[in-house]
DNA sequence: GGGGCGAGTGAAACGTGTTTCACTCTCGCC
DNA sequence: GGCGAGAGTGAAACACGTTTCACTCGCCCC
C-alpha cells in the first residue's frame, strides 16, 4: 500500500517552496499577511498551481503547522525532555513546545487559527498534527520515543492521557492567541494540568 | 460605575435583531452563509450601522455565542444537573451543553470557529463566554448556582478545575467541528476527563 | 424656530480569497 | 518526428468582508 503516487521531486520541490513562503509571510505579519497572490509570486508559481496543491489558505497554514510540528518532533528526539518522573518529562515537553511556538508568535497564531477553523476538508491534515503531538506526549510519558508507524503501540490509557493534555494545550494556545493568557500563564496552566491529570490518575493504579 | 451609557432601547433593539438574524443564517448554512449584506438586509439596517455595532463577522458570531451561552445558563439555573457527586453533576452539565450545541450543528461550528480565531479585538467578548462557562461548571461542582457578580466567590482550586475542563470541552468541540470526533466520542471524552481531573484531584485532599 | 450633531443610510469602492479558462510546455509513447 | 495528456501559466472574473462618503433624519439646546 505504499506507492500510490511516486513522489515527483519537482512537485515536492514546488510544494515545499510554497509552504516555506507561507511560513515566512505568516512569521512577519500573521494570518492576514499571507496573501495568496504574494505566496504564489514569492514561491515562483501561478495561482492555479498553488490551488492545485492546497485547497485554501487554511490548508496552506495547516501544512505549515504539520511541517513545524515535524521539526519539533525531530528536536524532541534529539533532545528528549529530561526528568525522573513522567510528570516532569511531560511538563518539560510542553514547555519546549510552547517556547518553540512563542518564538514566532505571528506564525503560531496564524497556524492555530487555521487549524481551529473546523473545516472538514482539513480534518485529515489536522489529524496528522494531533497524531504527531500525541506521539511526543506519550514519548515523554514513557521516557522513550514512540515510533512513527502504526499507533497500535499506544495503549488506551496513554492515548486518553495524551489527548486530554494536548487538548488543554491547544485551547490554552488559542487563548494566548487572543491575548487572554500570557506565556507565563501557559506554562503554569500546563504544569497544573499535568499534575491534575497524571498525578491524580496514576495514584489510582 | 454603572451607567456610562444609558442603554438606548432603539439601539438595543437593532443590535438584537442583527444577532438574531446572524443566528438564523448560521443555523441554516454555517459560517459562510452569514453574509454580512444578507444580515444587514434581513435585520433591516444598513451596512454602516451593522459595522458600527460589530467590528467584524467574527464579532457578530461571538456575540451570538454569548447570547446562546446565556440562554444555556438560564436553562442550567432552571434545571440544574442532578447527581450525588460533583463528578456526576459536571458530567451532566457537559452533556447538557453538548446536546444543546449539537442541536444546531451549523450554528455551533460557526460560533466556535469565530471564537477560536484568536482575534485580540474579540478577547473581551470571548472572555465573557469563558466566564459564563466557568460559572456553570463551578455551579455543577458545588451543586448550587454561582451568582453572576464578581468572581471573587470562586476559589483558585475551583477556577483551575473549571477552566481545565472547559478547555478540554472547547478543544473537543472544535475537533467535532472538523469531523474528527462524533457526538458519542464527545460525551465519552468529557466523562473520562471529569473522572481524570476531579476524581484524581479530590483524592489528594 | 433654527442650528448643530450624532446615528443611520445607501451605494460605491477596495482588497483579497477563490475560480475559471484559454494557452503553453514537457514528456512518454507510437 | 508527431501527438495526446497532464501540469503549469497568467490574467481575468467573481464573491464577499470591509471601508468610505455624501446625504438624511430626528432630537437637544440655545
Amino acid at each position: 500500500m505504499a506507492p500510490e503516487t511516486p513522489p515527483d521531486p519537482l512537485v515536492e520541490e514546488r510544494a515545499l517552496r510554497i509552504i516555506e513562503t507561507t511560513i515566512d509571510l505568516a512569521e512577519q505579519g500573521g494570518f492576514e499577511a499571507v496573501r495568496l497572490r504574494d505566496v504564489a509570486a514569492h514561491a515562483g508559481v501561478a495561482m492555479g498551481t498553488l490551488y492545485r496543491r492546497f485547497h485554501s489558505k487554511e490548508d496552506l497554514l495547516v501544512a505549515a503547522l504539520e511541517r513545524e510540528t515535524r521539526a519539533m518532533a525531530d528536536r524532541v528526539i534529539e533532545r528528549p525532555p529530561k526528568g525522573g518522573t513522567a510528570s516532569e518529562r511531560v511538563v518539560g515537553f510542553f514547555q519546549m513546545a510552547t517556547r518553540g511556538m512563542l518564538r514566532r508568535p505571528n506564525l503560531t497564531r496564524a497556524m492555530f487559527r487555521a487549524s481551529a477553523a473546523g473545516e472538514p476538508a482539513l480534518a485529515q491534515k489536522v489529524g496528522i498534527f494531533h497524531d504527531l503531538q500525541l506521539r511526543m506526549v506519550v514519548g515523554a510519558l514513557r521516557g522513550e520515543p514512540v515510533p512513527s508507524n502504526g499507533s497500535a503501540h499506544v495503549s488506551d490509557r496513554e492515548r486518553l492521557l495524551g489527548e486530554v493534555l494536548n487538548q488543554i494545550w491547544f485551547a490554552v494556545m488559542i487563548n494566548w492567541s487572543a491575548g487572554l493568557q500570557t506565556p507565563a500563564q501557559i506554562h503554569e496552566r500546563m504544569r497544573a494540568s499535568v499534575e491534575l491529570v497524571l498525578d491524580g490518575a496514576n495514584r489510582e493504579t
